[in-house]
DNA sequence: TATTGTTATACTCTATAACTATA
DNA sequence: TATAGTTATAGAGTATAACAATA
């Protein structure tokens, strides 16, 4: 079965689809990726700025698991984590627990980094958003956090998708 | 000034960075983009899926006016559709008002690939988004591309943003 | 002269395969 | 043997600069 039109009443999917092309393909070009960062620091790639989310969110991690969690092979993060490394935004360490692994880490000035790219982009939406009503503002915020945790199973989707076409 | 969430009332700022941020990075793997085609056609990067849609979209535009739609340089479109070209999903003609100029356009089998592709991605979002009542549904799609509206004027936001700071 | 597009070149991001060190 | 990570290599996607053809 799939959920078409006809069985939802509403084909969100349709707006969705393109809603989301238009914001992957925006978060894509450079002049926006150049105003995201500060006027003192790098810029910071997509991929940068996911690793650096999430390594000031966590302790110190594996670069194998950080690379499961990116979806990338372990090759792609040992060059990524060298090049932020050599930036001075992350730090890494021997695992007292297995001396094969190495634990990655962000460092003071990669938590700025992150934080300051965070908040620029944050100012930018609620510029966008700024003219909203009070009501649909809350509504869009509680939609757009729904969505994001349907997104999450979104690999689950995905098989199903596949499993029952 | 700024849009604080003090003056906004509710900072859907930050939960629009932190769901885009998602968006984006799921948007990217891998696995997803293996996802989105159909078995017998060769899968479609983010770019490629951009200018499909554009091109079945429109009549035939030209490469210059192509690049500067993605923002891309026009040496980067020049390669980009060199290889939709020869995967035969896009198609050259001379514009016999200006013999400069390209006049790029897609082909049958191309308007198929990105149908396919968008329809395969409008079911996996109609999956997501299946268990909401019909409440939510229309109000995230509402919302959605009103934001998708905001959205075409944000390089005048991320021109404001830079003035004010 | 200015514009349209291509070519040459280089850098980033990614993957596969072969390798080292450790478990 | 299996696992964690690195290195060598290659391809896609991007940019800059130099160039050719046309306006």
């Amino acid at each position: 079965m799939e959920n078409t039109p006809q069985e939802t009443g509403v084909d969100v999917g349709e707006s969705i689809e393109a809603t989301l092309s238009l914001i992957a393909r925006w978060s894509s070009r450079a002049d926006n990726r150049r105003t995201l960062h500060d006027a003192e620091g790098a810029a910071l790639s997509s991929t940068d700025s996911w690793l650096l989310e999430r390594l000031v969110a966590s302790k110190p991690i594996r670069m194998s698991r950080l690379a499961e969690w990116l979806s990338v092979d372990k090759s792609t993060m040992t060059t990524e984590i060298r090049r932020l490394e050599a930036a001075g935004l992350v730090a890494r360490a021997p695992d007292p627990a297995d001396r094969r692994a190495v634990l990655v880490s962000a460092t003071e000035a990669g938590a700025i980094a992150i934080d300051r790219h965070r908040r620029i982009a944050q100012d930018v939406y609620n510029t966008l958003v700024g003219k909203w009503n009070e009501h649909d503002r809350a509504e869009f915020s509680r939609l757009l956090g729904r969505f994001a945790d349907e997104l999450s199973w979104v690999t689950d989707a995905v098989w199903r998708h596949n499993e029952t076409r």
